[in-house]
DNA sequence: TTTCATAACTGGTATAGACAACTAGATAAC
DNA sequence: GTTATCTAGTTGTCTATACCAGTTATGAAA
């Protein structure tokens, strides 16, 4: 089972062999496995080296421990919400409201830190900042704020900004976004960000920023934006895939 | 910078100020690290334990290791696709924080009208209403309403409660989640709520509220929560299906 | 019978050392 | 000048040991 002449690790080895068991069931959720020191005498290995090999499956999900009490296999992994990439346009039509937007700012800058980073990108590499107050029947909702690598994004204009970005990215540059992540926080307005949601300043809004990603994990576009929390609810529906 | 008389351990320490230096900047992505018996002696503690903690921040993606050559600082910290469908336990988990609770209440109450519905059970059908406190590292971090159907969840008890209600319904009762609907808002807390978060009246709350499946498409599990905002994001990862 | 201390487990942290595998630069041989 | 070798430095693996911290069963005392 664990042959300390192979040039593959015993860890490894180890790691394996007990991945192996939790796969076809031999080792089921929930169950505990042999001590470490158990494993280390049956195999006639380190305590360590036992560990190094727990380490692995505990820190890919496999396994959790608990002080005191032992090593247990996991529960099966619980993993990624599918579910549509929501652009506002999108969210709103979904919602059965009307979606109209109000351009406030459109331009190139060089980007400053906090923006070149999600978008993994040099500091001061040029980038469009692009504005917008979103209404969703007439009515405020949130203001937004996108940048797009300029370097990738290229040729935008306020037309097509007014139109559809991402329709202009898949059908011109051929660059489809496949993944997201979103970050959702509870917050407070600020005072120019109250006045242009017509909300009173320090109440309260829900911040949300988006990363989202090319096929090949290159980040295409880094959104900041600010919700009415009066007026919006973030909703996501999450599958278990095994 | 490193204290051995401290009861935190000596690896989390240095981990701790490793990634601090990468946060403020004076690590900079691609930038080598100092090498692991540098760190070694530097601290006078063992490699080992010098290893252990960089071990933490590869892990964690912060940095990378090449063997033969260094240490190195990761270029993008790609937020990992955390969140399962589940638990708070397992939320705090993937964060890295200690999760506990407080439990505050624990009874059948026939469901009113707005708890019935996303149930899909009858009006005065028996649930059980269990409303907890959620720390994080033994700070207050969520108060968390759960309900079961009574005539699904049967036989729950506080013990059960206190250990983890899913792991009784998955191995006990074989009762699996499949899927589940988030719903997520900002507001301002409840003086009540304020005072379990310790967080002074009219701060900002994230709600969520959760409904979860059976595969069937049976609802389990209908939760609402009110989260600290200045301790809690909520973050999603999203992949286009097809 | 109940309560409480204890012993025997578990994983968590830390040490000190050894050798292997790999990299890059310096040096020697051609 | 080019190529091969050596060497110092890096991470990777592994050992053997020690003690700490949390959990649980055992058994003594009440």
């Amino acid at each position: 089972m664990i042959n300390k002449n192979l040039p593959i690790p015993i860890y490894y080895q180890l790691a394996e062999s007990i991945q192996k068991q939790i796969d076809n069931g031999e080792l089921k959720p929930g169950e505990s496995l042999p001590s470490e020191r158990e494993y280390a005498e049956k195999y006639n290995i380190s305590r360590m080296t036992a560990r190094q090999a727990l380490n692995q499956l505990v820190n890919n999900g496999y396994l959790y421990r608990v002080q005191g009490k032992g090593t247990f296999v996991a529960e099966k992994k619980m993993e990624k919400p599918l579910i549509g990439i929501t652009s506002f346009t999108e969210d709103m039509l979904a919602r059965g409201l009307k979606p109209s937007s109000e351009l406030l700012h459109f331009e190139i800058i060089p980007a400053p830190q906090q923006i070149a980073k999600p978008l993994q990108i040099n500091e001061y590499a040029p980038v469009y900042e692009i504005t917008r107050i979103r209404l969703a029947d007439a009515v405020p909702m949130a203001i937004e704020t996108n940048y797009f690598s300029a370097n990738l994004v290229k040729g935008l204009t306020e037309k097509i900004v007014n139109h559809s970005i991402y329709a202009y990215m898949e059908e011109q540059l051929q660059l489809t976004i496949e993944q997201a992540t979103q970050t959702i926080e509870s917050s407070i307005a600020e005072p120019v960000e109250a006045e242009h949601l017509q909300i009173h300043s320090g109440a309260p809004v829900m911040r949300i920023e988006r990363i989202a990603f090319l096929q090949d994990g290159t980040p295409a576009e880094y959104v900041k934006s600010t919700y009415r929390a009066d007026r919006y609810k973030f909703m996501v529906h999450m599958q278990r895939n095994q």
